[in-house]
DNA sequence: TTGAAAGCGGTACCAG
DNA sequence: CTGGTACCGCTTTCAA
């Protein structure tokens, strides 16, 4: 491999000289340069990013930290992310944790290891009780001014970038298009509640229903695991009570598709029967039939969104502490809605 | 941030003890050992991997470069890569170049000069008259001696590591199986044939032809995007012919799925009157009713095998030149494959 | 058992 | 317009 060194040593010039002409950052003779670009070609040099990061103290890369590459929500977070760190001169490195709070905090480590400039975070917080480790290495790296941005939620950490949606925003429309279509009993189907965007989306449902003056049951209320699996348990749960709910809303889409998997198996049409909503607005909603109707979170946005932030931060373009950034939703009307009543008939046949 | 030389200095001794305490490379007496391990906590200290690296010319890292994160087979591979990779004790660094051969240049060039030990490639390949330029590169780097695998094909590189299922076997167990439930008519639906992959698909569908002493039809044999919606237009397509197949072999699950729609809208029942059989068994196929039969391929071995592969090449651990590995593929059968038959009654009735 | 010092491949300040 | 050279933070040989 050649260097600096014998890029001079063939062009007869100095190390420095070399240096400026590949950085274009003084004048340099049209001779000398000539001499040294032929070096280079002649060498057939590769410039050694390691030295240069080491002199410089700047990688030029950013990392994503996302629970999940099979997860479509989050690559599509990562596309937003790369596009923007792209168009603004960053590397972008993926890092996939498997849902694994070790791994979170291992590639943690790594980032600041190998002095990449910054990352942005897309933490699981879904299981329970889970976060506690990294959360804390987050508040140390903050504490030592490593940069760095959080999408969805912000857990515990004070003073932090994050960008969000409005979760509650979101969870209030779909349910309040549900009420004004007519249903009065709508289930939420759900996971653990203690974390930001569960909380959010249950208050945002809660809301919904006392302004439509709907009465809140908590026996419709439900948790479950957060995949397809979940939403279909839980959905069986639903179709077995005395008086269901005409309508489902479901925290993520894999568990809208699980109910609407158990909906088929026990012959309750979809969306004669019951109505089932969905969050996220994966591509797989507009897979399965019928379509399900969605809460769309601009995630490609917010990917651009969070490392348009995050490279500001890098660069300490004038930034006030702690910027908490917001996106709104929009409800994807599809085929999984429709107006109640159907259900009460098919009901009574059942008992 | 704190170096080697504040460590040397709080703890009264040389640089050269505290790497060696740092790295355990060689015996060091257990009190200066506690003194360095005590500045090391006192200073809060972070190594600094790119100094190390430039060091010792070693980074611990590999880079999966792929066409689409978004794509189910290539996060299932990444998977594999990753799990792999983290055994043996490098970090995977991946790349998504969204299908563009520039981007797919520019992360080869930027693999390099950051001087990653290692990478593996999976061409888009699909794109007709395509990766010429970065098929340059990579004979470059071959040339240059820089460690790299491919997955999926070769392109037209002597003599480099490659890591692919049996295409041709995997459409041969397909056409086969359909055969055997009693078809005489089945279109292949696929795209441009020119390339490894798509031509050893076609291969594979014509030697099951052959052996079961069915006709080859060039009529039932259809080029279009590589997307759901190409497999969408040419089922309509095959819809509407005179004497249309019984049978759809699709070369990619995209690309079934699409067929299946066409069939849902035409009132084509799945498998009544139509059997499909998708190629790559993503998850998606699964979720869709009928659940689709497809062609698997083990995504996530050939991503761990591509990893050992790369990682004994990178550490010289003695393989001759250019292994070349096969991985097998299996029919996994669901729901969208029946006996033919039905069809015919259809069709008159259509007429 | 430990230290001095010469690299690794660049950058950039200070001179000239 | 160009060069000399001290660093960036860590590794490793040689010597003591």
């Amino acid at each position: 491999m050649a260097t600096y060194k014998d890029i001079a040593r063939i062009a007869g010039v100095s190390t420095a000289t070399v240096s400026h002409v590949i950085n274009k950052t003084r004048f340099v003779s049209p001779e000398t340069k000539a001499k040294v670009l032929k070096a280079i070609k002649a060498l057939n040099y590769h410039p050694n990013a390691l030295a240069k990061s080491l002199a410089t103290r700047k990688t030029h890369m950013i990392a994503l930290i996302i629970p999940s590459i099979t997860n479509q929500f989050f690559s599509a977070v990562a596309r937003g992310v790369q596009d923007e760190a792209k168009r603004r001169g960053y590397y972008l490195i993926l890092c996939n944790t498997d849902e694994e709070e070790v791994n979170e905090i291992e590639y943690m480590k790594m980032v600041r290891e190998k002095r990449i400039d910054g990352f942005i975070i897309t933490p699981p917080g879904t299981k329970e009780n889970a976060n506690k480790m990294s959360n804390e290495y987050l508040v140390e790296l903050q504490k030592d001014g490593f940069p760095f941005v959080m999408i969805g939620r912000r857990g515990n950490i004070p003073n932090v970038d994050v960008v969000t949606s409005d979760s509650r925003g979101g969870a209030y429309q779909a349910i309040s298009y549900l009420a004004e279509l007519g249903h009065r009993r709508i289930a939420f189907v759900g996971g653990p509640f203690s974390k930001g965007v569960g909380l959010g989306r249950l208050r945002g449902y809660q809301q919904a229903l006392r302004e439509h003056k709907l009465e809140e049951d908590p026996s419709l209320i439900l948790e479950g695991n957060l995949e397809e699996e979940g939403g279909y348990q839980l959905t069986r749960q639903i179709l077995n009570m005395k008086l269901p709910p005409t309508a489902i809303f479901a925290i993520n889409d894999m568990m809208a598709i699980g109910a609407l998997t158990a909906c088929h198996e026990a012959g309750v049409s979809v969306p004669g029967d019951m109505s089932i909503v969905g969050y996220d607005d994966i591509p797989l909603v507009s897979m399965v039939r019928p379509r399900l109707t969605s809460v769309a979170q601009p995630e490609y946005e917010m990917g651009s969104k969070s490392a348009e932030l995050l490279i500001k931060r890098i660069e300490k373009k004038g930034l006030k502490e702690g910027q908490i950034i917001v996106m709104n939703t929009k409800l994807m009307i599809r085929e999984s809605t429709g107006r109640p009543g159907i259900i009460y008939k098919n009901l009574l046949s059942h008992q």
